[in-house]
DNA sequence: CTCATGGTTCGTTTATGATCGAACTATGAA
DNA sequence: TTCATAGTTCGATCATAAACGAACCATGAG
């Protein structure tokens, strides 16, 4: 009737809540079973796989076949990029599903959202920024200063190649357990992978907890505080 | 039962067709009544109403009373964005609500999209950046090039304050009616209102449409073929 | 081969929510 | 005041789709 692409598909693909935790499952990157995914929505088995197949037939999710398993990923980037900008701005909005943030204390401290660092060492990492004038953030426009581009260069992060990226170099992404904001965006990216490289961090292979060697969390303290 | 935002919500509100109708008519940025947005979205009044009420419940859409009407706009930029990213998604998997484009010939030649140009005016903007050098599209991935930057500069645009918003500077953004990419981003919103400072172009009161002058048209030309 | 486990398909039940008619309130015009 | 238009509320109807039990196919282990 309208002119248009078909958002009311998507938007209402999304917004069954049982799609709508697998979704959220896959956020961390990480391949889900279809078993691993109905128990993450709490349905059965059977109820999943017929919404793994709604996912699938509009190229949200990618299945992948192995041995007798079907894992499943999200299709792309974008889909990840949608899916982070609905729960920033449900998040923005107080519609939290439960009050209550991840019970495990590893995620609790430190954990990846989507791609970049969230928990309590993101958001130590983000007010660090800010409390030091390296990043401004003026309801809710955050932007990088002149101090914060030398420190994130000294830093090992070549600044010039993210700002050419798709993305947006900073975004705050409010933390829904800690309700404060953590660093997003293409330099939250950097920021996380650098972390690794320098053997600061590494990610918990079970869950999306990111696990800091002593060292690592030292330095970390140090350079951001 | 799991952590995070309650994504489910607002997918489920973006998902009913007859709200989805409504959210892309508010996204030509203008104040719209709540029967304008029922014939738009083709429902009666009644359920418009209560459609609209839920909107406002999230705070998706904003009232204003005037007198015995009530205008809708859009809550603010973050609702525009994500409606875009999820049209963006619907676009590029071929989900489109009908295979006709905008049968006003002055739409499908010129038209804003959200915030910068689309139709066929905005295709040719796009094409001839890339073809002469000045974007690079690899992939989806858009950057500009140093050409590109002189160019944009010349042409009377701060790329450095660009640069430190939220939003991505370069942004392929698929057009529904040409089935071709166009440029978005906070690049793609700088070159539009630029138009419109130089006398070339001017938003049409009633529709989406974006009117070029002949001279404007024909500069517009000049500049970017 | 048989058995166990992972996933799919089918059919039925059930609940949610979109829709609209009818009756209502509110603003403005004559 | 009366009339007209804009919008809301309520209630009843109806359709869609989520959920699951049961039976099915596919892969791998013994």
């Amino acid at each position: 009737m309208k002119e248009g692409p078909d958002i009311a598909l998507i938007g209402s693909l999304i917004g069954d809540p049982a799609r709508a935790n697998m979704l959220t499952a896959l956020m961390s990157g990480k391949a889900l079973t279809a078993t691993e995914l109905a128990t993450e929505a709490g349905v059965t088995i059977q109820t999943a796989s017929s919404h793994l197949k709604k996912l699938e037939a509009v190229n949200i999710v990618q299945p992948q076949k192995q041995g007798r398993h079907k894992y499943f990923t999200l299709a792309d980037e974008e889909v990840g990029s949608v899916l982070e900008a609905m729960m920033g701005l449900a998040a923005r909005r107080g519609l939290v599903r439960t009050r209550t943030g991840p019970k495990d204390p590893a995620l609790r401290k430190a954990r990846t959202c989507y791609d970049h660092l969230a928990g309590e060492m993101g958001v130590f990492l983000y007010d660090g920024l800010v409390a030091n004038g390296h990043l401004t953030d003026t309801s809710g426009e955050v932007s990088i200063t002149q101090t914060g581009q030398r420190l994130v260069s000294e830093f090992g992060i070549n600044l010039a190649s993210l700002n050419s990226s798709n993305r947006p170099l900073c975004k705050s992404c409010l933390d829904w357990s800690a309700r404060r904001s953590h660093l997003g965006g293409s330099l939250g990216v950097a920021l996380l992978s650098r972390f690794h490289e320098l053997g600061w961090a590494r990610r918990d292979k079970a869950s999306r907890a990111v696990i800091f060697s002593e060292n690592g969390e030292r330095s970390f303290r140090e350079v951001f505080a």
